[in-house]
DNA sequence: CTTTTTCTTGAACGAACCGTCAAGAAGTGA
DNA sequence: TCACTTCTTGACGGTTCGTTCAAGAAAAAG
């Protein structure tokens, strides 16, 4: 069956992606639809006909950016130094947060301002945060055999240790003058398990 | 001079307290003077009339949740072990996390929900920031001088490291089914730099 | 062409938002 | 008691919120 019908005058990817930017941003209960018709400039008519509503438009971005997270969290698993792949996570998300301040992870935002009242979004950001979890602890695992970390070390409490080092740096770099500062803190966790 | 008029019906600093409450579970935007109005039993004109508006009111009890944690770092110059405060520190902050889900941190929350567009707010976070920073380095100081700690441990960097940790934990527990979990990133933060 | 289907447009809706205000209540000072 | 001051009350205004909808536009199907 052939499709009928007025064709869409937007690409849908296109749109969750620059939608993502903006919820990512503002957050989701500062982002008023106003807003996404300005910044996407497509009507409420036609986001309400293709998304459904606000609370699903965002979950489809939240979604968006856990792929990309997780896309980074495989990454872990590529060739190359294990150890150096962790630390490469990790200063990319300094970097990140000195580069565009005032955003945050979308995940950690979304943990902190809306999964309290929203059971999907948990789940969403359940998993992703699951998952870098496990890609960092195959990575320690993996930086372990290879003599890189130190052999009495508890990949998994690690793992678990730089997950939280992530968000937490994502949030004190937005109080920070100079979030720079902080990429000693990276070192720190890091001196700690190499052999 | 003698102050004159009809007295106050509520006490203002426990209103403050109360509304600090709500504001740390809600977040600045979520919380609506009606809410307030509901909760603390104080009727529009009122809150008005003691406070001015919502930003004023919530800075007030923003200071205040940065004075609590103030005391909590001061309490880290006081007696016994440096290290096992420091331990203490951050397993409160977890049972926090753990006891009442859906909190978090007043101090992340509000970095993440509106440092980026209130100057005022960034401030008052930035400083209680600093005062938990400059504590926690002062401490792990100590504990290497008391030889709790290894000597070779960049103290400052550590401090960034354990600042950084606690305001993960508080963004990860919320996404996790049991934040017990974390009680072992807590673990490694500490193995690495203990004598 | 006509019909049918889908999308776009932008005005409009009810609800909720923050903040105000006039009237009454409850104190102090003389 | 009578002024005077301050606080309380709750209705109200102007704005913004998320969402809907009727009318017109643009494509495919016959």
């Amino acid at each position: 069956m052939v499709r009928t019908g007025r064709p869409r005058s937007f690409d849908e990817t296109q749109l969750i992606e620059r939608a993502k930017e903006v919820f990512w941003r503002r957050g989701y209960v500062a982002t008023s639809m106003r807003d996404l018709k300005d910044e996407l400039g497509v009507l409420p008519g036609s986001l309400y006909g293709a998304f459904g509503d606000k609370h699903a438009l965002f979950l489809r971005t939240l979604e968006r950016y856990a792929a990309d997270t997780q896309r980074a969290a495989a990454s872990l698993r590529g060739d190359g130094s294990p150890l150096a792949g962790v630390r490469k996570l990790l200063t990319d998300a300094l970097d990140a947060a000195r580069l565009s301040p005032g955003r945050g992870c979308m995940l950690g935002n979304t943990a902190t301002e809306v999964v309290p009242d929203d059971e999907e979004a948990a789940r969403i950001v359940r998993r992703a945060f699951g998952e870098l979890e496990s890609g960092l602890e195959e990575a320690l695992a993996n930086a372990q055999r290879a003599g890189e970390v130190r052999g009495d070390v508890d990949c998994g409490a690690h793992a678990r240790l730089l997950l939280a080092l992530v968000q937490g740096l994502h949030v004190v770099a937005r109080a920070e003058a100079d979030p720079g500062r902080l990429g000693d803190a990276i070192d720190a966790a890091l001196a700690g398990i190499t052999a």
